[in-house]
DNA sequence: AATCATAGAGAACACCTGTTCTAACTATAT
DNA sequence: ATATAGTTAGAACAGGTGTTCTCTATGATT
């Protein structure tokens, strides 16, 4: 694929910005006077090029009839996640509540890209306190977004709660003949095994933010 | 505020299924069409009250200027950040060039929510490769958020490119009077400590994002 | 020098589209 | 019944807008 060319470049971005700006498209002349191109049949020209590189979607007849592919309408590409309590080794994680998706009724929420979550429902993020989990990666203050969830594969990393031990912890979960493995993120670390009736799946971790100060 | 007339809430969903679906806004014949509202003025008469009522906003004489408000701002809250490359340990990060910054030029992007990034600009994203990194709490396959900055202050994380050791780390960087000291994340870990001129600040850490299989 | 692909200029056409005007039709209150 | 405000119909106008056509310019290749 060849690259694009200076003028084409100008235009997508006139393009994007135009469009956050007012919310709709630039017509050809629009983009004609922004990026200061002398005839709209050059506009015309270099818009048939940026299609056919699959950059942008032209409806034809439609007057500012131009869809910035990839950029798949902003809203959906941000998504509003609950964020409903912490999570810590001592004591069990919050449970999503039949409100908790319901973002209007909850107080603390964070977007998240769609990249993130993959599309998947029932999200909500819970915030690391301690150091207890450093075992798997995860450090204090990290975000942790989790998935509601009845049961996982083998090899997911999930929140597990140990009754015996009354604690939480970040592992790998597989089921093997007689017994769970309980593997760290961190490969150099020890496996822990348990019983099957020891433990309780809490949630599905999708993904960790770490933001630094 | 009087209640939208069972038309004029016809006429707000029909805009923004056009929206999302075709990326730019309906023109007053199409909601014609798709509301079943049998002339043109009824429809400029009804977007005039929507207008009024602050739900959208209308550009005179502009074709398909309509504006849903309140959708504008999500588009915001998401910034596509450039992906430039991989970070390992052997080797020094990829340096931003000056069209790294231009979205459309570059080939790998994720879209990141702003209150990861804090608004900060110079923002890109490095792949992590290898485990070599465990003691940053930092696995193989997580994606770093880097600021492309000239100094950083005390205690911040930062990629460091170690001149004699030939080997890239991440540590938090502090100036003592006489050496520096490179603190691993993870607190349960001993402090590195080299001379001033063997190391150089390749960028800063913002976030570090690590996505479930 | 001749050829060809790529890119640009300018103008004109035909349709799209926002706007406006007039007239008629409700519904409610007087 | 009368008046008034709110809503609807239909048509027509003027300018916006995508498209197309012809001609020109540039630059690499033969």
């Amino acid at each position: 694929m060849k690259k694009l060319s200076d003028k084409q470049r100008r235009i997508m971005k006139y393009i994007d910005r135009f469009l956050s700006d007012k919310g709709y498209p630039p017509s050809i002349r629009d983009i004609q006077k922004g990026c200061d191109i002398s005839s709209t049949s050059v506009v015309d020209y270099n818009l048939n090029i940026l299609e056919n590189r699959g950059m942008i979607n032209r409806h034809a007849d439609v007057s500012r009839g131009i869809q910035l592919v990839g950029k798949s309408t902003s809203s959906e590409r941000l998504v509003d996640v609950p964020v409903i309590g912490m999570i810590a080794a001592g004591e069990p994680i919050p449970v999503p509540t039949p409100d908790t998706w319901d973002i209007a009724a909850v107080s603390d929420t964070m977007g998240v890209s769609q990249e993130l979550t993959q599309g998947k429902e029932n999200i909500y993020a819970l915030r690391v306190k301690g150091t207890s989990m450093i075992d798997a990666l995860i450090n204090d203050g990290d975000i942790l977004l989790m998935q509601s969830v009845s049961s996982i594969e083998n090899g997911q990393m999930a929140a597990v709660w140990l009754k015996a031990e009354k604690e939480v912890t970040l592992k790998k979960v597989y089921v093997e003949s007689d017994r769970i493995r309980l593997q760290p993120a961190n490969s150099q670390m020890q496996p822990f095994y348990t019983s099957r009736d020891n433990i309780e799946i809490q949630g599905k971790v999708i993904a960790v933010l770490r933001q630094m100060k």
